[in-house]
DNA sequence: GGTATTTGACCCAG
DNA sequence: CTGGGTCAAATACC
């Protein structure tokens, strides 16, 4: 379990990895939306990052041998090796390593508001009295950082000029996929139905074959594949539970059934069929069901206009959605990328 | 019985 | 060494 007191696991060396893609990916967005040389020579330095952590990654999930990277079965608490409070806590055997520096995510904002409800979903973990403040502060973290490993924090505390008031700074941003907090999600599949040649700058996760898990990008070629759906939902049912509609059999029209093939596939779209989809246009073709999944739950990412609302429960920048949600791509793949006959076809652009 | 909160102990960055 | 941040056992709540 991740967040116990123990050795960090392989898993959560794949978080942070996870993590530090999703950050290149961030930036690569705003770079390729300069699409100057300089900039498409910067996007590639930062897809060799991200394409050395995914490596990195996926080596570690595969060594483990336990094939995903959900940091928790449970709610942490009950499991094996509880930490003593007494006596052992410097020579026990679940010390943290003190090698390990304690990650702490960005602020993303500070808010000042009447009430602690936000739109999402909050587990508090701790409460302290703080030095220059006469109100104690309130910790809490996302509720699915056990289940999707989201690691969106917050820090409450009451106002000291205002007691009717909370001063709430959050930290870093929301990687779950909450149904019952998602404002709008659109999916923009449309890649599938319709490979037109103008789609030429597409970076999708979808496989080769059906039997080939390794990402790719795609110039005209599926970039949202049911098989991909189907494996992802097989190697990790947790989260794809939460698509109850979403069968392992293929979909009556394999993913094209509905919305009509898109009438303008636009240059310098991403996107990543494991969860989530970044439009780094903001051009959007037209909203599709995937595969029988409701089309809510696969959120579109905006870059164009960046407002990181995070109280308002935008996930801008989010990506990948959930670490868990990149499983899929460690079952049988080889331990790393740039090894196969098809790596010519991974993140090429050609703006 | 399961889940969320409380709260003192522990860890670690500065 | 200090203080903010986190852990996790105990407790409360449903």
């Amino acid at each position: 379990m991740a967040s116990s007191g123990g050795g960090r696991s392989p898993a959560t060396a794949v978080l942070d990895d996870l993590v530090d893609v999703r950050d290149r990916v961030a930036m690569l967005q705003t770079v390729l939306q300069e699409s100057s040389p300089e900039a498409t020579l910067e996007a590639g330095e930062l897809v060799d990052g991200m394409m050395a952590k995914l490596s990195s990654a996926l080596s570690a999930v595969l060594s483990t041998g336990d094939g995903g990277v959900a940091s928790s079965s449970g709610t942490g608490r009950g499991l094996g090796g509880r930490r003593k409070r007494s006596g052992t806590a410097s020579s026990g055997p679940h010390r943290r390593s003190s090698s390990r520096r304690r990650m702490k995510s960005p602020l993303i904002k500070t808010v000042t508001a009447t009430t602690l409800t936000d739109g999402k979903s909050w587990r508090k973990y701790g409460q302290k009295q703080i030095n220059d403040s006469t109100n104690p502060r309130s910790y809490y973290r996302c509720t699915h950082l056990p289940d999707q490993g989201c690691k969106a924090k917050r820090h409450v505390h009451v106002s000291e000029s205002n007691p009717s008031e909370y001063t709430i700074d959050y930290y870093g941003q929301h990687t779950c996929k909450d149904p019952s907090t998602f404002p709008s999600l659109i999916v923009q599949g449309a890649a599938d139905a319709a490979p037109l040649p103008d789609c030429a700058n597409l970076i999708s996760f979808a496989p080769i074959n059906g039997a080939n898990r390794a990402f790719t990008t795609s110039t005209s070629t599926s970039a949202f594949s049911h098989h991909l759906m189907k494996e992802a939902s097989d190697y990790h049912p947790m989260l794809f539970s939460r698509f109850s509609n979403y069968s392992s059999s293929p979909p009556a029209q394999e993913g094209v059934s509905s919305g009509s093939p898109s009438p303008a596939c636009h240059r310098k779209y991403m996107q990543y069929a494991g969860g989530q989809f970044i439009n780094v246009t903001g051009l959007r073709t037209s909203p599709l069901t995937v595969g029988s999944a409701p089309a809510e739950y696969w959120p579109v990412v905006e870059v164009t206009g960046v407002d990181m609302d995070v109280a308002a429960g935008m996930d801008t920048y989010s990506f990948p959605s959930s670490p868990s949600s990149l499983g899929f791509m460690s079952g049988s793949l080889g331990g790393s990328f740039g090894n196969n006959v098809y790596d010519d076809d991974l993140f090429s652009f050609d703006s």
